[in-house]
RNA sequence: UCCGAUGUGGCGCAACGGUUAGCGCAAUCGCCUGAUACGCGGGAGGCUGAUGGUUCGAAUCCAUCCUUCGGAACCA
């Protein structure tokens, strides 16, 4: 074994294959040597978007990961330097969450049970808690990543870069500090981030009271036509699930576009006349039932824009301040809104810009005010009358608890307020912590004006390629068009502080853009406020917060408590990666923007939007060229993997079980990776036997054979293909296409059209086709070097094989690379050839030759499958195996190159079918009835329109017109008043009959078999039987490939015939000495056909 | 509700304006002809979610609706 030049292994087994390369790969640094080697002026540059490492991984992470790999490993092999510089989340919620989980603490205990410090320093520890879960993964799957010198993103020179990023935004006015209405949960006493309001099971049914209000209407000019007497009391009903926020009420929001009616009644609660608005397509859910107040009657519709700037009276009046909003209070009058429906309630939208983002947002609009009688605790403020004091709702589980939203409601009926109180089962968020209903409260918030730039972002985002293309218009595009402010702020203690000073007015304030700055700033703070300050060594809280600056005056200035957004984090990364401004000029300036990146859909909103948004603001630039945006990794029924539904796949058994490249080879060629991928193991088996198995065959073959021979691939002075014959011509044409088309497809990251051409090749083309055809020319042979180019052709296609499939299946390309090349890795080194590096990543993609492509080759042997494949489809139906030699082909000739064509490929044809000859029948032998159409794709477009009639006048073509056409080569249409010059290639012809025989065709090609069985061919094929019946006795016995043997056969009629004729070709063919027949022979059995079956005897020549 | 995708033989995919809609798996029938039975070959199987439109011509482009998946919101 050890002798062998090509090693060889009984079986292939890929999760072994992974072993062995890793060692391998790890043993000769590989990875480091394919970047070394490749010069610094020609890089491409890839972003890693940073993992957090304190969740597992999992099966998605793999087809990221793939993709990014591929694409890495691909330009390597052009020859391009791939820096990976790789990276780590490492701030956040989760992790937050997962170690207060951990410390069975809350929000609230950090400060008071357990210090930020002490906290800070668990999240610290904990962030990494995976690592090496992830890194094994790194491993195993075969990404290339560079590990050893990752970014991470709570290091201080990335805070400093981050913090650098954000002064610069700061200087281009670009941030702020402004009020938004927010998730809050005040029996925890934060706001929640959106994220925190999705987590499974926070948005829950409960059932509330629901109130509707009626709000009465002050008769002026713009109210009049609302009124018919004098006394008329008209009232504008809203409803509302949160009867707590109608003392903060301070509009009420129409649809300009709903239509209203105005309906008198009497109030169920007073049985005084009242009118009430409302929506007229609500009108019947609000009255007509049982215990429904009774409509006295109803006005005409009008257009709720009519009522616009309707004043009424305040709902509840404590006599509060109305807070500003764009600096005006015009409160207590009717706005218009879009976002009002008919869904539900009246129409008419109570709207308190305190307690909802909808409502904020039109109360800014429109100048309206606000009231925020409740405070951060969840309770009334002290100037709510009765109210004052009380929790909007039950925070603090106190069992005596009274709800407020029953005493208002009572107040309201009491008051005549009230046009319906009902019990209301909605779904609510809920703070995921307490539990207790979150409620939206205005939170001072640090924001980033990214709307102001959204028209800047779209447009660079127009020069972004997006794979695939409808993620980058749709999804991300339209989110830019209706971009938000960024809110920034995140009340939390694990994460990069903001580096904004104020003074406790806010009228001063201070963004400091790094280290020095601050170091500089804590100097003169120390001298204006005689402090003996110093920058602390980490940055984070709260050692951060302790630092106080100053203003020039000497007034003392406080860093803003919130901290920045993890995203922001993320997207800093081309810069902060480098400690950029701060270091690595060069080398960020060679590694910008981005040449590609990828990630999942999911990302779109996350990293590759505050990628773009930062680059955009601060760069004027795009932060990547190329991004790869894959679908979802769903479980084989196409339902999302999550653990709570055991569906998820573990990615470490599935590289166990299969391989990391059949893994990545299903996930990339299955289906382009940015669908959706329904994973299914049985899937990524079939590729591993599929393709995998029939390459792994194929060099195992290639492999006996020339370790018997002693062949050695001599590039230098390998046979020129010129001189080899004509397969092998074909294979390598063939072998050059893929080459092109693989590298094409691979360009524009359309890897899975890369994978089909190589598996076409590999299956169809390589194993099924030339191999299978040149058995012969490796165990027999007829000259060295025919047999010699046999072996550099195959070797030729395996090993450029192994660089093209290297970028998605690098260990399984590797290994065959190594197998292949090994034995000749001297020579290659001492003569600087293709193959003297010692891994195929560290080689050079081999260009296709365009001289070497021969289209017309490539057609004829196109003809030769085809024209095989019709012919053993005759030879089915008919029943006649292939071992039955067969007379005669018959092809109608269609076209002038047609015949030349398979006339040089027809002893293949022949061979493989197992017929005598070809006969080609033209028009003129009379036997051949030809069929024209149009060819509508180059006469539509010089037709157009007449089209139709031109293609019925072709079809109704005689055969003497069809030759006639085909003779002159050219044809004068005339089409009403239009007269067209047609040439012969405007027309398709075909001939799918030949009469009186059987036929069977594949598009333009026809195919005839003649299937009458001449005794002297029933003799031939009984004698190919009798061979195939020998040598299944030879091998089932056991003999030797080189065995002579004797053999008798009963004398039985059948036979007769194939032995008179054929048995010096019986005898050659099976190495037999003696072929007799007698009348009676010892020995066993064979089954010639259906109704013969006789005695053999087989005996090895003594 | 909005946005994006998706819908093609039993299943998974392809064709992206041009003749008769391809392929793989499964099923079926057949083949062990010395690299492969975890292999090879043959045949059968769909009129492309629905309707309408543009076009000489539509699986492909447009519109509306429906399915499935995902995302973003809203729930006054």
């Amino acid at each position: 074994m050890s002798n062998e030049k090509y090693r060889k292994v009984k079986s292939l087994n890929l999760p072994e294959i992974d072993k062995e390369i890793l060692a391998f790969w790890s043993e000769k640094k590989v990875f480091e040597k394919s970047i070394e080697e490749r010069s610094k002026d020609n890089s491409y540059v890839f972003y890693e978007g940073p993992p957090s490492a304190n969740g597992k991984p999992g099966i998605h992470h793999v087809m990221a990961r793939t993709i990014k790999d591929m694409i890495c490993r691909h330009n390597t092999l052009k020859g391009k330097r791939v820096e990976r510089k790789g990276g780590w989340d490492t701030h956040g919620l989760p992790i937050e969450l997962a170690v207060e989980k951990e410390l069975g603490i809350t929000k609230e205990d950090i400060g008071t049970k357990i210090s930020v410090e002490e906290y800070n320093t668990k999240c610290r520890e904990t962030v990494m808690r995976y690592k090496s879960l992830w890194d094994d993964l790194t491993v195993k799957m075969g990404y290339w990543v560079d590990l050893e010198n990752p970014y991470v993103t709570y290091e201080n020179e990335y805070i400093e870069s981050v913090w650098w990023l954000l002064n610069q935004l700061y200087k281009k006015d670009l941030l702020y500090k402004g009020l938004s209405v927010q998730p809050y949960s005040p029996a925890a006493g934060t706001g929640l981030s959106t994220a925190e309001l999705n987590m499974p099971g926070c948005y829950k049914d409960v059932k509330d009271t629901s109130a509707v209000a009626m709000f009465k209407v002050e008769r002026d000019e713009k109210s009049d036509f609302l009124f018919e007497g004098d006394d008329e009391d008209v009232r504008l009903i809203a409803w509302t699930t949160t009867p707590w926020t109608l003392p903060s009420n301070t509009a009420l929001t129409a649809g300009g576009k709903i239509d209203y009616v105005k309906i008198k009644m009497l109030n169920s609660y007073t049985d005084l006349p009242v009118s009430v608005v409302m929506a007229e397509a609500l009108v019947k859910k609000w009255f007509g039932a049982k215990n429904q107040p009774e409509m006295i009657e109803q006005s005409e519709s009008f257009k709720g824009a009519l009522m616009d700037g309707i004043r009424y009276e305040q709902l509840l009046d404590f006599g509060n301040e109305i807070e500003e909003l764009q600096g005006k209070t015009d409160a207590f009058r009717v706005i218009l809104g879009n976002f009002v429906t008919t869904e539900d309630g009246t129409g008419i939208v109570h709207t308190a810009p305190s307690f909802g983002a909808d409502d904020r947002m039109v109360g800014v609009q429109n100048g309206i005010g606000a009231l925020t009688l409740v405070d951060k605790q969840g309770k009334f403020k002290d100037t709510v009358g009765e109210f004052s004091g009380r929790y909007v709702k039950n925070y603090k589980d106190n069992p005596d608890y009274v709800n407020v939203d029953i005493d208002i409601s009572i107040k309201l009926k009491k008051e005549n307020k009230a046009f319906n109180v009902a019990k209301y089962e909605h779904n609510y968020p809920h703070c995921w912590r307490t539990d207790k209903p979150i409620l939206y409260y205005p939170l001072d918030s640090w924001f980033v004006k990214a709307a102001s730039m959204k028209e800047r972002m779209s447009e660079l985002n127009k020069t972004i390629n997006w794979k695939p293309a409808s993620t980058g218009e749709g999804r991300f595009g339209k989110w830019l068009e209706n971009l938000q402010d960024w809110n920034l702020s995140r009340s939390r203690f694990w994460g990069i502080p903001l580096p904004i000073w104020r003074t406790e007015d806010g009228e001063e304030e201070k963004c400091i853009s790094s280290i020095e700055e601050l170091t500089n700033e804590i100097e003169h703070a120390n001298k204006v406020l005689e402090k003996n300050q110093t920058i602390p060594e980490d940055l984070h809280r709260p050692y951060i917060d302790d630092v106080i600056l100053a203003t020039t005056d000497g007034q003392p200035m406080t860093r803003e408590l919130d901290l920045i957004d993890v995203w922001f984090d993320s997207g800093s990364m081309p810069y902060a990666q480098w400690h950029y401004p701060f270091e690595n000029k060069e080398k960020f300036e060679r590694n910008y923007p981005a040449d590609f990146i990828a990630e999942g859909v999911d990302q779109t909103r996350g990293w590759f939007y505050t990628l773009h948004a930062i680059a955009t603001m601060v760069f004027d630039s795009v932060a990547y060229k190329n991004v790869v945006s894959n679908g979802l990794v769903l479980d084989k029924n196409g339902i999302k993997m999550s653990k709570s539904k055991g569906n998820a796949v573990d990615p470490f058994e599935a590289l166990d079980k299969y391989g990391a490249d059949a893994n990545r080879w299903y996930m990339i060629a299955n289906s382009p990776p940015w669908n959706n991928l329904k994973y299914d193991g049985d899937g990524v088996d079939e590729k591993r036997k599929k393709f995998f198995g029939t390459l792994f065959n194929t060099y195992n073959f290639f492999a006996t054979y020339a370790n018997i021979d002693g062949f050695e691939m001599d590039e230098a002075n390998a046979t020129p293909i010129s001189d080899r014959p004509e397969i092998d011509k074909w294979i390598i044409s063939k072998l050059n296409s893929l080459i092109k088309e693989y590298t094409d497809a691979m360009d524009d990251y359309e890897a899975t059209k890369g994978c089909r051409a190589i598996e076409n090749f590999v299956l169809n083309d390589l194993s099924n086709w030339y191999v299978r055809l040149c058995r012969r020319r490796f165990w027999k042979s007829d000259s060295d070097s025919d047999k010699r180019a046999a072996y550099e052709t195959l070797y030729e296609c395996m090993v450029v094989v192994s660089q093209l499939m290297s970028a998605v299946a690098p260990f399984f390309g590797d290994w065959l690379y190594q197998r292949l090349t090994d034995p000749i890795r001297k020579n290659e080194k001492a003569n600087d050839g293709r193959w003297k590096h010692d891994s195929v990543h560290l080689t050079y993609l081999t260009k296709p030759n365009d001289d070497l492509i021969d289209a017309a080759m490539e057609e004829r042997m196109d003809y030769a499958q085809r024209i095989s494949s019709l012919v053993l489809s005759i030879r089915k139906k008919e029943n006649h195996r292939v071992r039955q030699p067969l007379q005669k082909i018959l092809l109608p000739v269609l076209d002038t190159t047609f015949q030349a064509q398979v006339e040089a490929v027809k002893d293949l044809i022949l061979s493989e079918v197992n017929v005598k000859e070809i006969e080609y029948l033209t028009d003129t032998t009379g036997f051949i009835k030809k069929k024209i159409k149009a060819n509508f794709k180059t006469l539509g477009r010089k037709l157009g329109k007449n089209m139709k009639a031109a293609a019925a006048v072709i079809g109704g073509f005689t055969q003497e017109d069809i030759s006639a056409v085909e003779k002159s080569n050219s044809y004068e249409l005339v089409v009403g008043d239009e007269t067209y010059e047609l040439t012969l290639e405007d027309f398709e012809i075909t001939s799918d009959d030949i009469p009186g025989w059987t036929v069977a065709n594949d598009g333009a090609l026809t195919v005839a078999l003649d299937v009458t069985v001449t005794d002297e061919l029933l003799a031939e094929g009984t004698a190919r039987e009798l061979v195939n019946r020998i040598q299944n006795i030879r091998k089932t016995r056991d003999f030797n490939v080189t065995d002579k043997i004797v053999v008798t056969l009963e004398n039985h009629e059948a036979i007769r015939p194939a032995l008179e004729q054929f048995a010096d070709y019986i005898c050659t063919e099976t190495l037999a000495t003696s072929l007799d027949a007698k009348s009676d022979v010892e020995g066993e059995v064979i089954e010639l056909n259906d109704e013969v079956s006789l005695n053999i005897q087989v005996e090895v020549q003594s």
